[in-house]
DNA sequence: TTATTTTACTTGATATATCAAATATATTAA
DNA sequence: TTAATATATTTGATATATCAAGTAAAATAA
């Protein structure tokens, strides 16, 4: 098998792959959370339990700042969120989970173990690792060359 | 190792691998082709030598349609692109490449190459081939439950 | 201490993603 | 052939991505 026509090559099944998975994720919890996206969910896990600025969770999942501002904003206007600033910085924001978004996290958590389970279905533990290898390899691949 | 915490799992390194490849490509993409995203060239690539709808090249892209009716939108505006309407059926698009657009896809023939080697540097036949599976599961996995 | 630089975040502009609704043409059913 | 349905694309509304420029506070240098 060839890796050099566009449709054929490794990159373009991970965007297939994630493109599917992230479908499938939006789906299921529409389903039961209307007014959340997938990347303010995982917000919200990774604010969960943990102490971390705007720019950090924006590292964690992979945002822009000026994306993260945004989405933030709108995540306070659903009332998931509230924000102040810092008193050991006045830059830095503080982020706190409100009983809505705690609500919210609970509901989740049930649907993202399914779609994990679903998307990873008859994938094997060895099969698993090596492809988290691999794909460790294309990151580092691209990051260094930057 | 678990895969059951977010920055663990598969799914986020997905995720990580993609967005590192995109920045890479369209950093070396920019410096060359100032004007073109990433997007924007996998459309030319896909519409060379292939008669394609819109919608079909849309599919190959993994595009929303509407989306893709901006995007080559933009590109007409560009002078990458002339559409004209179907003469057998008046609701298709028919898309083809201007001069400029051609000259801009033999300058990105080299690019992409080198994109693609750097982003798959030391990723051996055998472990692509691993990858190219695991990706087809993980996306079959994630279609056939919608 | 003042000037400079850095950090954390915001805003503006433009492109793209996504959903719903609309338009125009083509196909099928009655 | 007319009515109903399906297909291909567009448009509107809203969210997000990205780059560049801006603001405010903090850290560092002179």
């Amino acid at each position: 098998m060839k890796y050099n026509t566009p449709t054929t090559t490794v990159l373009y099944s991970i965007e297939e792959a994630i493109k599917a998975y992230r479908k499938l994720c939006q789906k299921n919890i529409s389903q039961i959370i209307p007014d959340i996206t997938v990347d303010q969910g995982l917000i919200l896990i990774m604010l969960n339990n943990n102490e971390k600025t705007q720019s950090e969770i924006a590292d964690l999942v992979f945002k822009d700042y000026a994306s993260m501002t945004r989405i933030i904003k709108l995540m306070i206007n659903k009332n998931y969120l509230i924000k102040t600033t810092s008193n050991e910085d006045k830059r830095k924001a503080e982020l706190q989970i409100t009983n809505k978004g705690k609500k919210v996290l609970k509901q989740l958590d049930p649907i993202i173990k399914e779609n994990r389970n679903t998307a990873l279905n008859n994938i094997s533990d060895r099969e698993m690792e090596q492809l988290y290898k691999t794909l460790r390899k294309i990151t580092n691949n691209c990051k260094t060359e930057i």
